[in-house]
DNA sequence: AGTGGGAATTTGTGATCACAATTTCGGATG
DNA sequence: CATCCGAAATTGTGATCACAAATTCCCACT
């Protein structure tokens, strides 16, 4: 492995990107697009070869993706991605529908047309990925449809714990969606947009809130 | 520094604990309970001294601190508590005003008596600290109030990002209330306690929420 | 053919080191 | 007296290493 020898290029002149952040970036985005089935197990030297770096950085992505609840640390160190409960599913879909409806409530007051037919064509990509059967496709094209309208509340920090929830689903959407197959898009995206377009903020609450909790309540069943 | 030679005592049987989590712990609770003022500076190798370790726990704990919120990185890679903004402040305590309200109400069905007479008993001292003029002991025991309810909510996840909204917001607090030297208890925990005992969900709401608002608009004033 | 045990391998932990970048400090200069 | 520049000290980064614990694997034995 040779020093930080090579200046970062010409290109990349807005962020050297420490190796640390590219392998934390890199294992975080596996783990919320579902990439990961829950209880895959990693392990350090192999992040690290992966990413090409040395064990250091692996361990402190790891270390921080596990108190986000993205990995599960076994009491002998081990690094799995997590197997929720079913009790634990139902929390953190509770807790989606509690921050998605807040964040949602909030970004209608700015949301602008040109926001609305940008979720418009991620919404179709989404459906597209319905069609393909692609659970990865599915699940980032569906986050990407709510992260669009909820960076418009101005809220970092709540996105920012709304993100964490995602990120400790990841795995379980994954299972969930390749299990039942399903080859019908959300219909509640349909009423998002359209409660956006009316400006109906009560509407669109509901609208986010069914969705969530209709997404994830195909466990059960 | 010896290696992990010495084996744990007899008497810490429960946990061996390793370095990077008695760091870990060590440091988060310093900043929750508001020990460090905001822009308090701290280095690796001088944390790493005070709690006996190599700089690698170290590291480990202020990458995991810093993505809670707990410390913040600069771009060069200095470590310093938080100064948060007005606008993030409010946006923390909207969070705590839509968490906590639903985790005092699942907490009220399990709610007994006992539970109610240990949260009086923390008031108690929780008081004491407002005469004694003792912010650390203040927040501690404020916080330790409000846990103590929440803990019956058996919502670990939810719990769990509360605590985080607490981490970011320590040494905020510790500079609001030593800045403001507040001299009478939080008027609300009366309530909370009331609307417990009453077994009254919207009452036990209510006062939750003003509380939090209450005690965080201080600030503006 | 199944099972138990012990060696070999794998793996996480924490310390140490070289290095580059930043920060700090002192003195020379205007 | 203020300011700027360069040297010295401080600091974070990432690689490497020794080590212990856990896991895996294979073969002898029943």
């Amino acid at each position: 492995m040779q020093k930080s020898v090579l200046r970062p290029s010409v290109a990349a002149e807005t962020a050297p990107l420490s190796a640390h952040d590219r392998v934390y970036r890199g294992l975080r985005q596996q783990i919320m697009h579902g990439e990961l089935p829950p209880g895959h197990a990693l392990t350090l030297r192999g992040i690290g070869k992966s990413f090409g770096v040395s064990m250091t950085p692996a361990r402190e992505s790891v270390r921080r993706l596990s108190a986000e609840g993205a990995l599960t640390l076994s009491a002998s160190g081990r690094v799995t991605t997590p197997e929720l409960s079913n009790e634990r599913i139902e929390e953190l879909a509770s807790i989606r529908a509690l921050l998605e409806p807040e964040l949602g409530s909030r970004a209608l007051r700015r949301a602008h047309l040109a926001l609305i037919d940008r979720m418009d064509i991620i919404n179709e990509a989404n459906a597209r990925a319905v069609n393909q059967q692609n659970p990865v496709e599915y699940i980032r094209t569906n986050l990407e449809f709510h992260r669009t309208l909820y960076l418009r509340a101005q809220s970092p920090a709540m996105l920012g714990l709304l993100e964490t929830v995602w990120l400790q689903l990841g795995p379980t959407m994954r299972a969930l969606y390749t299990r039942l197959r399903r080859t019908t898009a959300p219909p509640h995206h349909r009423l998002i947009l359209e409660a956006l377009r009316a400006g109906d903020d009560a509407a669109l609450r509901l609208a986010l809130r069914t969705d969530v909790t209709q997404g994830l309540r195909h466990l059960q069943a």
